[in-house]
RNA sequence: GCCGAGAUAGCUCAAUUGGUAGAGUAUUGCACUGAAAAUGCAGUGGUUCCCAGUUCAAGUCUGGGUCUCGGCA
């Protein structure tokens, strides 16, 4: 990955995108570039944006949204499953909505592929999930595998069947699903396209031993702060198990341990490993983001970085009035 | 102290009558467009506790040593 030292030039009505492994301190730098511009944060996790687990999926806090405009937060109850296609259109009317007041959006989360439904603009193929066929062909998948389903989709579809992994049920059945619906291949439905915005992609990485050290010393405090009663909150509601959000990370280890399958201690032991696991595949993920530049913020304080970040955020855009506000503000109190 | 069991990948453990040491997990990487904290694929990693012996050939058999666990004193 390429580092830099200092941010490319930005270009007028920029969005700021801040990615990185879960732990590095994206909320952080989010916050500490509030301090410092007129910053809206849209968020872009795939679990947060579920009510009721805040302390699992280190949430900011009800006083650092308070104090700063946040977009795509609790905007879900756990059983009302948010797909990437809803959050594209969620994300890009909070994007909108923010550079109109001529404030500066901050997209930053760790969901690579919430990312780059933003960042390459992904045209998903127009076909809502159908739980019901899911199932029957979850069925199909059990009985005959992977491969028996692959075959099939190769007969109906064969050029969306060339870039399928044979072995990965949920893709395939993802994409029986689209033929099934469409009669048309999931190949021809699907693409990039240009960003809507002029983006500045700052990736946060930091050694990966010292990012394991760090999300482990995380969950030991969440786990000091209550997560264990906050994941009972979330096996009284009685929601199926199933649900995407009850899978994350942390919670889906405790939720074991409170069921009596796993001891606390294996519950912690897995949820740690298990997030180490996610660190690897966000990478991979965000690797696919080709004009990020990366910032290792072991070599470097994050507030350094969002004071260098704002000095060079571009003349000529609209947030000039607020540059020069600032400006003649520090002018009269020096002046007084 | 005596008796028994054991020591193999970072961890937990496999390995037929002696015949190129494997799996899960960890770790690293990759793929993945309406489930993505999901799903799938792959790579790295070994002085088989040590020493000696038997044998064409020892994780495996023999002798000695070291350490661990259990039982008895």
């Amino acid at each position: 990955m390429p580092q830099t030292d200092s941010p490319p030039p930005y270009l007028a009505g920029s969005v700021l995108v801040l990615v990185g492994p879960t732990g590095v301190g994206k909320t952080q730098l989010a916050l500490a570039l509030a301090r410092r511009m007129p910053v809206e944060i849209v968020n872009a996790d795939s679990r947060q944006v579920y009510r009721y687990m805040d302390i699992g999926t280190a949430k900011p806090t009800v006083a650092q949204r308070a104090a700063v405009p946040h977009h795509l937060f609790d905007i879900r109850d756990p059983d009302r499953v948010l797909t990437v296609a809803e959050y594209q259109v969620l994300a890009v009317r909070a994007i909108e909505g923010t550079l109109a007041k001529g404030r500066v959006p901050v997209l930053t989360g760790g969901t690579p592929l919430y990312v780059r439904s933003i960042v390459h603009n992904l045209r998903f193929p127009r076909v809502v999930p159908d739980p019901a066929l899911r199932m029957r062909l979850e069925g199909d998948l059990k009985r005959q595998g992977a491969e028996g389903l692959f075959q099939r989709l190769a007969e109906l579809d064969p050029q969306t069947a060339a870039t399928t992994d044979p072995h990965n049920g949920r893709r395939i059945i993802r994409a029986l699903e689209i033929f099934l619906k469409t009669g048309k291949s999931k190949r021809h439905l699907e693409g990039t396209r240009p960003p809507v915005w002029p983006l500045y992609i700052l990736g946060l990485t930091c050694p990966r031993l010292q990012l394991h050290q760090r999300v482990d010393a995380r969950l030991d405090t969440m786990m000091a702060e209550g997560l264990c009663a906050e994941t009972r909150g979330l096996l009284e509601r009685k929601y199926d198990l199933t649900l995407p959000a009850l899978q994350a990370l942390g919670y889906r280890s405790l939720i074991q341990h409170l069921q009596g399958k796993i001891s606390l201690s294996e519950a912690i032991q897995q949820a740690k490993r298990r997030t180490h696991r996610y660190i690897r595949h966000q990478y991979t993920g965000f690797r696919r983001l080709e004009e990020a530049v990366w910032f290792d913020v072991s070599c470097r304080a994050l507030d350094d970085l969002a004071a260098q970040i704002a000095v060079s955020w571009p003349a000529g855009s609209s947030l000039d009035a607020w540059e020069t506000g600032r400006a003649s503000a520090a002018g009269r109190s020096n002046g007084a």
